[in-house]
DNA sequence: CGGCGTGATGTCAGGTGCTGCCATCAGACT
DNA sequence: AGTCTGATGGCAGCACCTGACATCACGCCG
């Protein structure tokens, strides 16, 4: 059980996932955090900007695959639709993330800090769409309002799936969601 | 000069102002706003519940500005347009409001903590505009998108406004972006 | 006019998040 | 075996934030 236990960070969002779970985030310490994971607090931050960037380990990988979504859509796609592609992809990969996707919400929905943090995620998400738009020669404000509105569905239809009981399709509710919007900005 | 100057609040959110648009947010300390506002640390700490909130005093109205205007909008308006009254009508307060929301924005902008405190706001007036929607009867999910993209609408107007040298007319910017948004929604 | 209640403020102690600096140690490479 | 690299530990210290208690200005009431 050297020093060098491989998967740090591995474990340290396990044990963070655990103790919020448990006790909520709030209630939880950054040094509680870092013992679970039989490590220091010292060791934790060298791991993670701050307490709340160990619950988002994985966003980055999100917004690539909405970036490399976009960039295989075919040139004619509106930009609109080659958004909602995006964000069906990473509907169905959180669909197919386990019971994670689940437990990282309801850990966030219990804390306004990670509430924040989330919010500056989505709009990262945005940010990076807006760009990824851009590079297919999409105007502004076009591009980024057709990336807000997109990153909007997302969330609203997230929330959605979050809040029901039975397992229902999130691309789906997705498609619904920016298809409801659709019909909302053109005036219904 | 008793231990009663009255305003604290105005006092502490000048000083926050001052200091944070001559050395920046993250490099200025509560003991300091609250010492140039003639008070303590602790007293800092009765006024706002944290170090952001200082600068973001006035929020509240702002959002009782965008749901008293949906509450009066006729009662026949298509929820986008009853939204984009309010997103409008928000618009041209904050254009009336001097300087502060120019300077305001800039320091925003140079800290992601008051970037993240910004976004959660944003998503508080969402919130407030999608209760104020299905109390005209709108349904989900069409109140929470709606008011979501009105929101995002406003604040890419907001931006580039910020963003402009001179000064344009920012409820016209908030139309402009708004059209935008429709046309990008129906696949152009 | 004097006591008294109320509310804003001050003071102090302490927990937690986070950082800089230096030491330590496992494994890899030579 | 010597050395280098990188991950970790230990420690000091600052800033944010909170709870508990004391203090003081002001207004009210007798």
């Amino acid at each position: 059980m050297g020093r060098w236990e491989p998967n740090a960070r591995g474990r340290l969002l396990k044990a963070a996932l655990e103790l919020s779970g448990e006790r909520g985030y709030e209630q939880t310490t950054v040094v509680e955090i870092a013992e679970r994971a039989g490590l220091t607090e010292r060791t934790f931050f060298r791991h993670f900007a701050d307490k709340r960037e160990v619950l988002f380990a994985g966003a980055d990988e999100l917004k690539d695959l909405l970036v490399s979504t976009v960039a295989k859509a075919p040139a004619g796609l509106a930009p609109i639709d080659a958004a909602a592609a995006a964000i069906e992809a990473a509907g169905a990969a959180i669909q197919d993330g386990g019971d994670l996707p689940r437990q990282r919400a309801a850990i966030v929905a219990g804390s306004r800090d990670l509430q924040e943090r989330e919010l500056i995620k989505l709009a990262s998400l945005a940010s990076a769409l807006a760009d990824e738009l851009r590079r297919r020669g999409v105007v502004e404000p076009a591009a980024s309002l057709t990336a807000e509105a997109a990153i909007a569905v997302f969330k609203i239809a997230f929330d959605r799936w979050i809040g029901e009981t039975d397992q229902q399709d999130l691309p789906r509710l997705i498609r619904e969601s920016l298809d409801a919007l659709k019909a909302v900005t053109a005036g219904r």
